[in-house]
DNA sequence: TATGAATGAGGTTTCATTCAT
DNA sequence: AATGAATGAAACCTCATTCAT
C-alpha cells in the first residue's frame, strides 16, 4: 500500500535527522561526516543525500525540526495567574530547568548556535524570535505586573530581564563543557539560582526554601 | 646573528598564531584552511605546516597562546583590601566586563571551547583549572568574608558562586549571537547585572546607583 | 487478454525508446540520466531498467530502431529506370534532402554515432553495412550506368561514388552545429549541390535549373 | 630559480591538456575521469583540478588550445596569386588534406564539437567563428575573381562556396566512424575529390591529372 | 630558512540498478 | 506488471601535508 510506503520513509527520514543531530552534535557541521550519518541512522551511505538536497539543508532540517516550547500554553499559565510573582518566577525558573538545564539535547543545541552561528546566521534569528524574545517578553509582563504590586522592587531588571535566567544559562554551559570532570549538582545550583535572583529582585527577603 | 634570526622566527610564528585565531574563530577549527591561516599571516602556504606539527597542533598553541588573568595581582588586589564587600564584588565584576564581556576576543574563545570542546577536552580543562575554577574560588573567599562581616547573606551562594557572574556569560552569548541584529547595551546591562545580584547577595538593599 | 497486455508493453517500450532517443540525442550517452528518460516517457523511474538489461542495452535497442531506407523500393525505383542519369543523381539527391537533411533526427542519429562511436563499435559497423554500403553501391551502379550510356564522365568518381553525397553530409553537420547562429537557407543549398555535383560528373554541361 | 619553477609548472600544464585532449577525444565529456587525465599524464589524482578550476574548464581550456590556421599566411598565399582559379582551388583543397584529413587530431577535435556542442555551444561559435566563416570567406573571393577572369562558371556556389571542401569532410567523418574496417585510400580519394569540384565548378573541362 | 607545487586520502554527491510492495 | 525507495560504487573536488628548490 502507498501509505505504508510513504511511512516508512517519513521514519527513516526522521531517524536520519535524528542521527544527523546526535553527529553535529558531537563533532560540528564541517568535521561530521554524512558517511557516519547514514551508518547511525542505519540507512546506506546515500540515502542522506538522497532525502536532503545538500549537507547544509540536512543541518538546517536537523535544527528546524528541534520542538519549541508551546508558548501559548506558557504565556496562559504565567500570564493569566494570580499567585505572588515570586511564586510565578519560581515555577518559570523551574521550567527552565526542567525544559532546558536538564534536557542533553538543549545542551547540544545550543553549542550548535554557538558553533555554527556565523555560518548559518538565519538559524540563530529564528532562535531569537521564537525563543529569547518571547521568553524575555514573558519575563517581562511577569515583573512589571510584580512591580505593579509591590511584589518587585522597581529597577533595571524591566530593561534586561534575561538576566533572570543567566544562572541556568550558565548550567547549561556548565554542562557542555565540564560536566565530565566537574559535574554539577544541578538540585542545588537550582536552589542558589533561585535564591539569587528571587532575593536579588524582590522587594522583601525571601529566605531560601530549602 | 642567529638571536636576529629567532626573533624573525618568533614575529612570523605569532602573526600566524594571531592569524589561525582569527579563522578559528570564525570558522571553526574543521573548516579553516591552513592556506587562508598563510595568507592572512602573509606567509607562505607551507609555513603553518612548518612551524606547526600538524592542524590540531596549531589549533591548540593558538589556545594556549591565549592571555590568562594574573592571579597573583587579583587575588592580592581583592583578597587584602578592607573595602566593604559589596564594593568590592562591584569591582570584580567589573573588571570581567573590562576585560571579557567587552573584548571580542574573549568571545571567541568562547566559542572555541563550546565548539571544539569535544574535539579538544585538554582545552577545556585547561580553561577550567586556570581560569574558571580560580575565579570560583576568588568569589567565595569574597563571599566568605562578606558573610563572616555581615555584609553578605549566608546561603546557597557559597556552593555555587559562580551564579553571580552569568550574567555577564549571558551577555558574551548575546555577543556571539545576536549582537549583529538585536545589539546590546553593554552599559545598562551592566547595570542591570550589578542590581540584581548585588540585592541577590546582600543582607541589606542596595538601590541602584546610576 | 494477454495480447492487450503485450499491446500495452510495446507501447510503453515505444514510448521508452523514444524518450530515450531524445535524451541521448540530447545530452550523450553518459550525461544521459535513466530517472530522466523514465520522467519524459511517463513512466516509473526503474521501469527503464525493468525492460532493457542496462543502459548500454537501451542505446543500442535505441538506434538500433531507427528506421532505415527500404532498399529493395530504392534499389527498384533507381536501377529500374530508364531516364538520363543526371535527372536519376537529381532524384537521389532529393531524397537524400527529404529524407536526411530536412530531417532532425537523422542529424541526431549521425550526433550519436559520432560522438558514441568509440564505445558501440558494432552500431558503427551497423550503419556502414545497412546504411552507407548500399548507399555507395546504388551510386556507384547509378554512374557506372551512365558511363556506359555517355552521361557520366568517366573517371575516379566510381571509386569514391560518395562524394557526390557530401555536401548534403556537410548541410546536416552544419544544421548540427551552427543553425541556431547561422542558419542554412537548404533549398539554395540543395540547389548549390546540385549544380555543383550535376557538373561535376556530367559529361556535358547543366546550367541550373533554377 | 623561480623561473624554472615557472617552466616546470607550464610543461606540466601542457601535458595535461595533451593528456586530456586524448582522454576527451576517446570517451567525450561526460564519461572522461580526471583521474585517467591525471594517470595518462603522469601526475596526481588531484592535480588536474590544482590547475583547472573544474572539469569543464579543463575541456574548454583543451579545446581552445588547438592552433588554428595561420589565416594571414593563408589569405596572402590565395589572394595575392596570379596562378589560375583552378590551381589555386586544387592548391587550397591540398591545404585542407595535409592539415586537417590527414591529421587525426582535427578528426577528434570535430568529433568534441559535433558530441559537445550542446554542452559548450560558445566553442562552436568560436570555430564558427575563427575557422569556418574565415575558410568561406577565403573561398568566396577565390570563386569570384575565378569568374571574373572567366576560369569558374558563375553560380550558386557564390553563395555556398564550402560545399567544395564537403568531400574532405566526408574523409574526415569516415575516418573517424569507418576507418578501422573500412579504411580509405586518401591519396585516390583526394584525387576524387579534386576531379568533382575542380569539373563542378570550371567553366572547361579539367580531365583528371593522375 | 621559506616557498609553493605536488600529492593523494577522503569528503560530498550522483545515479544505474535492485527489489519489496 | 509497475512502482519508487534504497543501495553503494564511483566521480569530482578539497586541502593537510610533503619536499625539491
Amino acid at each position: 500500500m502507498a501509505s505504508r510506503r510513504r511511512r516508512d520513509r517519513e521514519i527513516r527520514e526522521s531517524e536520519i535527522l535524528e542521527a544527523a543531530f546526535e553527529e553535529f552534535a558531537a563533532r560540528g557541521f564541517a568535521a561530521t561526516r554524512l558517511e557516519d550519518v547514514a551508518r547511525r541512522a542505519g540507512v546506506a551511505k546515500g540515502l542522506p543525500s538522497f532525502y536532503f538536497e545538500s549537507k547544509e539543508a540536512l543541518f538546517k532540517a536537523v535544527l528546524r525540526r528541534l520542538v519549541l516550547p508551546d508558548w501559548d500554553v506558557l504565556d496562559a499559565q504565567f500570564d493569566g495567574s494570580d499567585r505572588p510573582t515570586v511564586s510565578l518566577l519560581r515555577g518559570l525558573i523551574t521550567v527552565v530547568y526542567e525544559r532546558l538545564v536538564g534536557n542533553p539535547r538543549a545542551h547540544q543545541l545550543l553549542r550548535l548556535l554557538i558553533a555554527e552561528g556565523p555560518r548559518f546566521p538565519e538559524l540563530t534569528e529564528f532562535y531569537h524570535a521564537e525563543l529569547i524574545a518571547r521568553a524575555i517578553a514573558l519575563l517581562r509582563r511577569l515583573l512589571a505586573r510584580g512591580m505593579e504590586r509591590g511584589d518587585i522592587r522597581p529597577g533595571l531588571i524591566l530593561d534586561y530581564p534575561q538576566t533572570i535566567m543567566a544562572p541556568a544559562l550558565m548550567a547549561v554551559l556548565w554542562q557542555l563543557l565540564f560536566a565530565e570532570h566537574h559535574p554539577l549538582d544541578l538540585a542545588r545550583f537550582f536552589e542558589a539560582h533561585l535564591d539569587l535572583v528571587v532575593n536579588g529582585v524582590s522587594e522583601r527577603p525571601h529566605p531560601a526554601e530549602v
